[in-house]
RNA sequence: GCCCCCGUAGCUCAAGCGGAUAGAGCAUCGGCCUUCUAAGCCGACGGUUACAGGUUCGAAUCCUGUCGGGGGUACCA
């Protein structure tokens, strides 16, 4: 990576220059700051020096024109330049980002993928949201983070698997079986079927109830109560299960693997993991429950295991899944996308990994903060255990599957964040994502153009006649994606995807404005050839980023 | 009470390891279509980075405190 190979080369000439007594011995600091500069100053600078002055008992600007004095020579540098105060400006070679077009054009849908992780195992485990309820527009941020995530992932060099975990067992989903059985029973007319304290309320549970009756009748109705729930139960939790799949693929998300609850349980994987951890010694009965004793291992209280009346926790199957993806199925990391409602989990959860003796840092876990769903002024609430929901799937009916995805992934994960029915919908016309998906759309129509008219492709045309600002800029914002995509790896925060899909739309229209492509003056087929090369090439890097972003490439709006 | 996230332009939000004059979009106002899509381009307006201290050559960024918003703190998930 460019970034790399100017950091590369100024610690050379710190090291050089050291060698040479040109700067007092000290030692040279492990990495060198690179930094995209402003247009003023050239297009990469380095502060490196400004630290260096008291070590080096030197003025910063003395110390970087030493630097610079024993800068080695590189393909792709002009220049470099000291400012005040201290800062080190690297000007790159106009010819040499001209031939870039012909990189990128070579590298074609592969272009900005880095081998940052050497094909290591990573696991994505993301939405995993309760099968008793539709996605709400909380889950779309979910796995707008997470595909995101792991698309990008997959280009730096990772071997991505994307998981769903369902929690099919537990207390939640028997409150939600007597639910939908008390609605079934209720709208066969039993109107004195209790419903249950605390139970799911929401519309779409009728809703379910009248599907089972069109479907099975009313051959439950006879069965005694706990049959009947438990049966009901098995054909309401296939129906969520169909119904999630249905609106992640509205989202345009695509899974490897879908992980069950109930089956960690039912394969004894829960049994034998409780064992080994009551042989580690961390295990502990107490006021009549199995506590898991955290406390020892960096959480800041002990946590229920299996309650003092029977059945387990959560957090039980959770330890016996996170067994099975590190020890059983070997990931070299994990990460876990959770909302901010979760975060209280995390600290049991790093005392898990190290009861099983793991570097708690192999799970990365990520909190997004929670979105709240508006309609203009008022708050739309998403409970799914109360009352009235907006789910996502009529989200993304009523504005677009595309807005969607872009405008949860414009925020970083920390933000909290509103999302407004109406500005979303109002906004529709000149929204983010058709700026960028525009700029695609009207990369594609030159190239038609040009077929239509017959003009042909040259296979060498002469890249060096780039030298327009425009043409170079253009080049120059091309060139960020794979750093792009180190960030968002790093980081992970996908955030940082949108907003460069953003600069990257605008680099190319300003392009576009400026510089004409299919040329019917004479004398300007050369110019032509590589400007059409040049849009080539940005195609494929708006591609890429919107592809990586999870929505469409339109050859037309 | 304690713990986590956040507070930046009228609104929604950016700002890679602490770096130069804090940036976008929307909104408002003013320009630009005889040629590849005007869903576009150019310009203007807009800031005590919640507040008060501190560390530093340098702070939106790090530390302490105050105020405000969200989340957690269950034998819920």
């Amino acid at each position: 990576m460019l970034k790399e190979r100017i950091a590369q080369l100024i610690a050379q000439a710190i090291d050089d220059a050291l060698d040479a007594g040109a700067l007092p011995p000290f030692d040279p600091p492990d990495n060198v700051p690179v930094q995209h500069a402003k247009p003023k100053f050239g297009d990469f600078a380095s502060p490196v020096a400004m630290p260096l002055a008291g070590v080096a008992h030197m003025p910063p600007v003395k110390i970087a024109e030493t630097i610079v004095e024993h800068l080695g020579d590189a393909d792709f540098l002009a220049e470099a330049h000291v400012t005040h105060p201290g800062f080190i400006n690297i000007r790159l070679d106009t010819a040499w980002l001209a031939r870039q077009v012909e990189a990128i054009l070579e590298a074609g849908d592969q272009f900005g993928n880095i081998d940052l992780a050497g094909g290591k195992r990573i696991q994505v485990e993301f939405v995993s949201s309760n099968p008793n309820g539709p996605l709400t527009i909380g889950h779309g941020r979910n796995a707008a983070i997470g595909d995101t995530i792991a698309n990008v992932l997959a280009a730096a060099g990772y071997d991505v698997q994307r998981e769903y975990y369902f929690n099919d067992a537990g207390r939640q989903m028997n409150l939600f079986y007597a639910s939908v059985f008390a609605r079934y029973m209720q709208e066969l007319g039993h109107a004195d079927v209790e419903f249950p304290e605390a139970g799911y309320r929401g519309a779409y549970v009728v809703d379910l109830a009248q599907e089972i009756i069109d479907e099975e009748g009313d051959r439950f109705a006879g069965l005694d109560h706990n049959r009947a729930v438990e049966e009901i139960g098995a054909i309401a939790l296939q129906k969520m299960i169909d119904l999630i799949k249905e609106d992640l693929v509205f989202m345009g998300v695509r899974y490897d693997r879908w992980f069950t609850e109930s089956s960690v349980y039912e394969n004894g994987l829960f049994d034998q993991v409780l064992e080994m951890l009551r042989d580690k010694g961390y295990v502990e009965e107490k006021e009549g429950a199995v506590w898991f004793t955290s406390t020892g291992l960096g959480d800041d209280k002990d946590n229920v295991i299996i309650r003092s009346n029977g059945p387990p926790t959560y957090f039980a199957s959770d330890i016996a899944y996170h067994y099975d993806k590190f020890v059983l199925r070997g990931f070299d990391e994990v990460i876990n996308v959770w909302g901010a409602d979760h975060q209280g989990h995390v600290p049991r959860m790093n005392a898990v990994m190290r009861s099983f003796g793991l570097d708690p840092d192999r799970l990365d876990i990520i909190i997004y903060q929670l979105v709240t769903l508006k309609r203009g002024d008022e708050i739309v609430r998403l409970s799914t255990r109360t009352g009235d929901l907006i789910t996502l799937r009529e989200v993304i009916e009523e504005v677009g599957g595309d807005v969607v995805r872009f405008l949860l992934l414009q925020r970083s994960p920390t933000a909290q964040m509103d999302f407004d029915l109406e500005l979303a919908k109002d906004t529709s016309e000149k929204n983010p994502v058709y700026y960028v998906q525009y700029a695609h759309a009207r990369i594609s129509s030159i190239l038609r153009y040009a077929q239509e008219r017959g003009v042909p492709l040259f296979d060498d045309p002469d890249i060096t006649l780039l030298t327009h600002p425009a043409e170079l800029d253009l080049i120059r914002g091309m060139l960020r994606l794979p750093e792009i995509i180190e960030l968002v790896s790093a980081k992970r925060e996908p955030h940082h995807l949108t907003h460069y899909a953003q600069e990257l739309a605008t680099t190319f229209h300003g392009f576009y404005k400026e510089c004409r492509v299919i040329s019917s003056e004479p004398g300007d087929e050369a110019i032509s050839q590589a400007r059409l090369a040049l849009v080539r090439a940005a195609k494929i890097v708006l591609a890429r980023t919107l592809t990586l972003i999870g929505v469409g490439t339109p050859e037309q709006m």
